[in-house]
DNA sequence: ATTGCACGTGTGTAGATACAAGTTTAAATT
DNA sequence: AATTTAAACTTGTATCTACACACGTGCAAT
């Protein structure tokens, strides 16, 4: 015998008073975001003495590798960042702000071209040993073969969702 | 042979010019956010007729759950949601704005509580089925057993982040 | 040449996130 | 009792996030 409910009064009409307060923690994308959001703390706390967050650290990050050979746009740019296009370009000014990227006129009238300064280009190879440790931190804390697990889960999943997406 | 670099004219001075361009996209973080913020958008978008984010849905689903039978203070509440006190202050204004939560004085004068209303129970009744829908739409294109991995995994590997919150 | 539609960007608005710092209240120490 | 310490919340500041909407440009069809 359990204990059936805590205010008696009320709940005497219904046989099953509370049938769905149980299960609100199995919300997958709770506890994605959860993860998610303790993660980036600690990624941000590693990369402080640097002065980025990393947001910022991914953003210069793939604003460095040009693929074929041009500056990517800022189109391309959001979807290799996995970001919403309007977002990209508020993520964008504080780093143009600080003077880490520079926004050119692309090869299109349209089109604009995100470039790494030297500046930019210094701060993130300061950063690349911090973005490091936290990268070991975490594999440390998670344990390496469970964070490889956790890689090779989020690939998959990922194009699956963007594979539904005009559905 | 494989392409060596686009741009050969000032590349020839040091050995390997760009040894540290490649492995960037490994980023747990990186990754971890990239499917965090694509799974938010199918559940907000599966949310939407009911006028709530998901975060929100989160925020009100915790605050209905009493576990003994006190309403959760601001902190509690904040902590069962994985979330910055300060954070979570902020995110109630809209909601208590919204007159789906109120924010009373706790037993301690310093402590708050938060209460669903009435309005803020009806919402939430009408935003479940549409939950429940997201739920089992990210189950069927992820698979269910990569999903049920996946909970697992996180599961496992937030509680040992918190645990060396302090080192 | 004009019209029309697709493409590439930015802005308004709204919310999520957290660190640093400040305020009020309870508890503990002297 | 006075002082100190800790607990609980809020606010300032800054960034991240994205949807709806507006603007300019390129291309194609008339």
């Amino acid at each position: 015998m359990r204990t059936v409910n805590s205010s008696s009064s009320t709940a005497a009409a219904r046989p099953g008073p509370l049938p769905s307060v149980t299960q609100a923690a199995a919300c997958t994308c709770f506890k994605l975001r959860s993860l998610a959001r303790r993660v980036t703390q600690l990624y941000d706390q590693a990369l402080a003495p640097s002065g980025l967050k990393v947001t910022q650290y991914s953003v210069i990050g793939h604003a460095r590798r040009r693929d074929g050979a041009a500056a990517p746009t800022v189109s391309e740019l959001a979807q290799a960042l996995v970001t919403d296009r309007t977002t990209l370009t508020r993520n964008l000014k504080p780093l143009v702000d600080a003077g880490f990227l520079k926004v050119g006129s692309g090869a299109d009238a349209r089109s604009k071209a995100v470039c790494v300064t030297p500046k930019g280009e210094a701060v993130y190879q300061a950063a690349r040993p911090l973005w490091k440790l936290a990268q070991s931190r975490i594999r440390e804390l998670a344990g390496a073969e469970q964070l490889n697990a956790l890689h090779g889960m989020i690939e998959t999943i990922l194009p699956q969702l963007d594979a539904a997406e005009g559905d």
